[in-house]
DNA sequence: CAGGATTATAACTCAGACAATTAAAAGGGA
DNA sequence: TCCCTTTTAATTGTCTGAGTTATAATCCTG
């Protein structure tokens, strides 16, 4: 009942079979032990495995089962606990804080959650704060948006014309239109929340693309925006953005259910 | 120029002089070395200290130099590297990340932000992005609330009442009150947002109170917002709480000395 | 039964060594 | 000269084993 299936090994295989390229472009850093360690226990807390409450085996016990050192295992406990995941005391263990106190907003953490399928709910609520944050963040954009801002946007667009979303290259590019959306508001704060929003709706759009290969073309909805936000129609640039999410909340909705039909 | 000065000594001063109870309710548990330090390094990275491309002394140096273990220190660096702060490979040495990819809507790094000045700029981002999004949890609240939650939020309110802003349990009756109206959402991204800006708010009213001992009585507001909730209004509840944070900024603009009020 | 001393357990810190990674320099061939 | 390969060296990464400190739980005393 424990963990004791190995699963992925956790540690590169000695120096035999390197499998070159593999996935060359991996966002995380979890090459290293630490990274990797958290990694999975970050998933397998998202996922249940260990519950809100629960305490985890002692330092210990855990680094000699998973034959690790303990400064790997501690660095990787550090990492969840400064997502809001653990909490450790001497002497009474490193427990699973509640679901209330995780950062759920940390894109590594919006990553992991996308790493298994994330409840209907959790997307739904995504979609729900991103209708509530980003409409508003396109008026902002609209009303203080320069030339430097829309001449990054445009670029970005048309590179997700010629590459498509079904490309890393693709998905780059509708990132960092939205990047730059993000910074011709003039908010940290607001570009803080939709960096991190982005990257998961970038793993959701992933997610979509490999269950459901036609959907929409996104650009012409993007060049609405666009439009608006270059002649500063704030409030047409709030309804065409509101409009771009809708769709894609559709289309997102649409290949789940396939999802779980399967 | 570099970082010669001692400053608080980070760790404990073997046992004499112990302060007993000082401020016994450290939000953030830095009596662990790696969190002292993980909260030093952090605020002087947001100060500027440490810029943006920057890389750090190495371990051994930087150990050596605070007096401290590797195997504290690189888990105070993994710490901040989860934040996104920072960024670590084998013989580049680690160096502070570009601003964008910093998770300032962490709890713990909008506390360190408020341990300095923050920038006026930020802070009225940070309101910003407040008037963007709890105005619609208010909304979504009205809608989804249940009576437990209301339950909640009026013994807050009333806690709020009786105690003040002025003291700790007054400023925690605030968080409740947000904290159950998040809840009511049933969004949990929202919710995880709102607890961070909540914490962040939690500590520039802590600013207020220290520059100017007046300010309006706050819980009429709040209750408005209440009202609103309770019979499902969800208009009113939009509007009572769009104002209740301008009030808000407004305070917060006056003792901070801010000059551009719209 | 309350409150203070005791104990056991866990995280925490330390020191020193070796391994793995990789940026940058050195070298070699066209 | 330029490009590609090899070597080097600096830095993080990992490991081991030990001692220290905080604290939840227990025991003891009044």
């Amino acid at each position: 009942m424990t963990t004791s299936t190995p699963r992925t090994p956790l540690r590169r295989q000695s120096k035999s079979m390197s499998p070159a390229g593999a996935q060359s472009f991996g966002l995380n850093f979890q090459g290293r032990l630490h990274g990797a360690l958290a990694h999975r226990l970050g998933v397998d807390i998202l996922k249940g495995v260990y519950q809100p409450g629960q305490v985890l085996p002692n330092e210990i016990d855990s680094s000699a089962n998973l034959d690790i050192s303990r400064s790997a295992y501690r660095e990787a406990i550090r990492i969840l606990a400064a997502k809001g995941m653990v909490e450790s005391r001497p002497k009474a263990g490193t427990r699973v804080t509640d679901r209330k106190r995780w950062n759920l907003l940390d894109p590594e953490v919006l990553g992991w959650m996308f790493e298994t399928e994330p409840s209907d709910d959790f997307v739904k609520g995504l979609f729900e704060l991103r209708l509530i944050t980003e409409p508003a963040a396109a008026e902002l954009a609209a009303l203080r948006r320069t030339d430097a801002h829309l001449k990054i946007m445009g670029k970005a667009l048309d590179d997700m014309d010629t590459y498509t979303l079904a490309t890393e290259a693709g998905r780059k590019a509708d990132l960092d239109f939205h990047d730059a959306l993000m910074n011709a508001t003039n908010n940290e704060a607001l570009a803080s929340l939709s960096h991190s929003i982005g990257a998961a709706v970038a793993w959701s759009t992933r997610f979509k693309q490999r269950h459901q290969a036609l959907t929409r073309d996104p650009v012409p909805d993007h060049r609405r925006v666009f439009d608006a936000i270059a002649r500063q129609d704030s409030s047409a640039a709030r309804w065409c953005m509101e409009s771009l999410i809708r769709m894609a909340l559709e289309d997102t909705q649409k290949s789940m259910n396939i999802q779980y039909l399967d």
